[in-house]
This record gives structure tokens, C-alpha cells and sequence, in this order.
DNA sequence: CTCCGATTTGATAGATCGCTCTAGCGTGAC
DNA sequence: GTCACGCTAGAGCGATCTATCAAATCGGAG
């Protein structure tokens, strides 16, 4: 049996990402865990917020390890952001439209609203950047033009998140994924032709 | 003085765009609007899911305007993707980060949970696409790359108010802006050497 | 075994949620 | 005047929210 806490920890980053921090109780919380109400508080003295907190710091982290599955050095970049976007939509399609970015949808509740979980997201999105950053710099590309390629690459990824849930259809994730890849080609073609990316 | 439905409709645009749907209390929105109570289930009997949906609808067609701010037939299609994104960002530092795209934070959290609201988000989105195409059609591409196109553009905004928002910088907007004014060009050119988009 | 700290348990407090209800107000028709 | 009707006004309902608390339980040290 997994510990309490990581039953929590995993039940709560399921409804955050589905329903939202708001929308998610606390009550729902420990029902979907099998834990008792009393050991969350034990868990998370500072309550929903520590909690929050802590779901959007290890669940955002986890996702970094999508960057090395999917940008290795045998594959070729242009091919590893077409493989991740069409990863992509198949795990929503086979969620049912639900299972997407994993801090997107509390990172727009709290951007305004709570301070502490903003900073979360933040730390999130910046150690996301940081690493493909330097994952993308192996494939040739200057590091002005790999941190550009990131942002375009999350970015894109994070819109056509919202557009396909909310269409359930996975056309503005193919119509990103090959946006994407186009910026791609250009970046390369611009470093092959001796601009190193300053 | 606004009739007491557009005080609540405003309001209530302006505070589920910040706080979210689930995030956002009957009570807070009429004290914001300074209408009583009651006039809210005059207005709205179908309760805070028929508000909702109103506001989602209204809000989110008022955008398609902006379409036709920022690509008028005398300025070139890059150009208009450029200002249309630097203008985001000054908008959004203006309003302290906080008013960017009005209906993607209701988007994320109901897509999963409300297939009312979905609905409606996924008809506004359809109603961008569908006008942003046939904009962008004037420009000398085939409808096939105008609505690439539109998508592309749509998506990037979302993903980059994202992590504008969570980081409180607009760094991520000015590289959406700069991928879509590529792909722009890509898309361009690959029209004027005589693929119609078929 | 006894003891003790860590963890589990659920009842419950106090606030707030969406929503309903009835009474009153103001204005135009007649 | 007075009647009808659209709107104002807010008290209050049951449910749910986050959070607290004291008691029960467990496992290892001595």
C-alpha cells in the first residue's frame, strides 16, 4: 500500500488538472485517496495551500522527463516535436479530453489570486524552459535560438491544450505540433547557415 | 445608469476571467456589480450556469473584432501578427497581468466538468477560427493555410497568456508572436510559388 | 511488557456556497 | 386613483467548504 501522503498527492493532482483548484474539495480529495480527512491536515499542516503547492511543484517537475523521452540524440529535432505533439494527442484522446497539462488550468486560477501558487507555477515554467534549453542546444542550435524553440514549443502546447479540450478534437494539436516544427526548420536552417545563435 | 443585466454580465466577465468560474461567488459578483441579489435570478433563472454561458458567449465574440482592428487590407499579414501580439502584451502589463484571454481560464476548468459551458467555450473558439480564417483569406492564401494560419495564431496567444500570466513577463508573448509571424511567412511563401492551399 | 511519538480517524465548528422565497418599490395604463 | 408588472431587496435554506480537535491506533525502544 502506497504511503497516505502520495495517495493524496496523486489523487489531488488528478482533480486539480481535471476540475481545477478551486473546484476541487478537500472532502473529494481524501475520498478519491482512500485516505481519512484528519490525515491530510496531518500531511499538509498548511492545508489546501501547502498542498497545492506542493502537487504543482512535483507533478509540474515530472513532466521534464518528457523532454529526454521524446529529444534524443539519434532522432532528429524536427521528428521529436512531431512525435511529442502526436503523443500528446493520443493521451487525450484517450482520456477522454481530459488528461492535459498537468498545471495549466490552476496556473490561470491563481495567476491573479494567490500569490504562493503563482510562484509554483512560475518555478515550474522556468525549470521547464531551463531544461529544454539545454536538451534542444545538442541539436545544433545556439542558446538564444534553443531557449526560442522551448518557448515556442510549450507554449504552442499549452494553447492547443485548451482549444482540443475544449473542441475535443485533436486538430489544433496537429495544427500546433506542425507549427511548431516549421520554427523548427528555420531555426536550423538559419544556424546551418553560420549564425550561431549569438 | 447600465442596466442592472449588463453591470452583472460585466462584472461577472471581469471576475471569471481572473478567479475562474468555480473560483468566482454569486454574491461577489452582484456586491462588484452593485445590483441586489435578487435581480440576479431575475435575470438569470437558469441560476449561475445560465450566467455563465451568457458571459462566455458575449465576451468571447466581442474578440472577433480584433480581427478586424489588426488585419485591415492595408497592412501586410506578418505585420498584423506582430501588433496584434505586441498589443497583448501591453495589455497585459497594464492590467498588472491579469486580463488576457477572457473565456481560457472557464475553458480549462469546465471542459471536464460541465458540458454546458464547454459547449459554449468550444462554440466561441469555433466562431474565432471560422472568422479568423475567412480575415485571413484576403491575404493571399488558400483557405487551408488561412485556417492553419488562424489556428496557429489562436493557440499561441492561449499557450503564451499561459505563461505570461504565471511568470509576469511577456517574453513568452513576444516569441508566440515571432513563431506565428514565421509560419506567416512560410505560409506566404509557399502560396506565392503557386500552391493555391488547395 | 510499558511507554512514547507518529499516524490515523471522523465528528464538528464556522464560514460560505448556490439558490429560493416573499415582500416591497416604482412607473405606465387606464 | 389603482391596478399590473418589471425590478429591487435581502433574509434564510440546505449543502458544502476549509479547518480544527481530541481520541483511537500503531510500531519500535527500553
Amino acid at each position: 500500500m502506497a504511503g497516505t501522503k502520495d495517495r493524496i498527492m496523486a489523487a489531488s493532482a488528478e482533480l486539480f488538472r481535471r476540475n481545477g483548484y478551486t473546484g476541487t474539495g478537500l472532502k473529494q480529495i481524501v475520498t478519491a485517496a482512500n485516505a481519512p480527512f484528519g490525515s491530510l491536515y496531518h500531511f499538509f499542516p498548511g492545508g489546501k495551500e501547502q498542498l497545492g503547492e506542493e502537487v504543482i511543484r512535483t507533478s509540474g517537475l515530472m513532466y521534464i522527463e518528457l523532454f529526454d523521452i521524446f529529444f534524443t540524440p539519434d532522432t532528429d529535432l524536427v521528428s521529436g516535436i512531431e512525435a511529442a505533439f502526436a503523443g500528446a494527442a493520443v493521451t487525450l484522446r484517450e482520456t477522454d479530453f481530459a488528461d492535459a497539462c498537468p498545471i495549466a488550468t490552476v496556473a490561470l486560477e491563481v495567476a491573479s489570486t494567490n500569490e504562493q501558487l503563482r510562484k509554483a507555477t512560475a518555478d515550474v515554467f522556468t525549470a521547464w524552459t531551463v531544461a529544454g534549453t539545454a536538451k534542444l542546444s545538442d541539436f545544433g542550435l545556439g542558446e538564444a535560438a534553443a531557449r526560442t524553440l522551448t518557448l515556442t514549443i510549450v507554449t504552442s502546447l499549452e494553447g492547443a491544450f485548451i482549444l482540443s479540450r475544449s473542441l475535443r478534437d485533436t486538430e489544433p494539436l496537429a495544427v500546433a505540433g506542425a507549427a511548431c516544427a516549421a520554427v523548427a526548420r528555420n531555426l536550423l536552417a538559419e544556424a546551418a547557415r553560420g549564425n550561431p545563435g549569438d
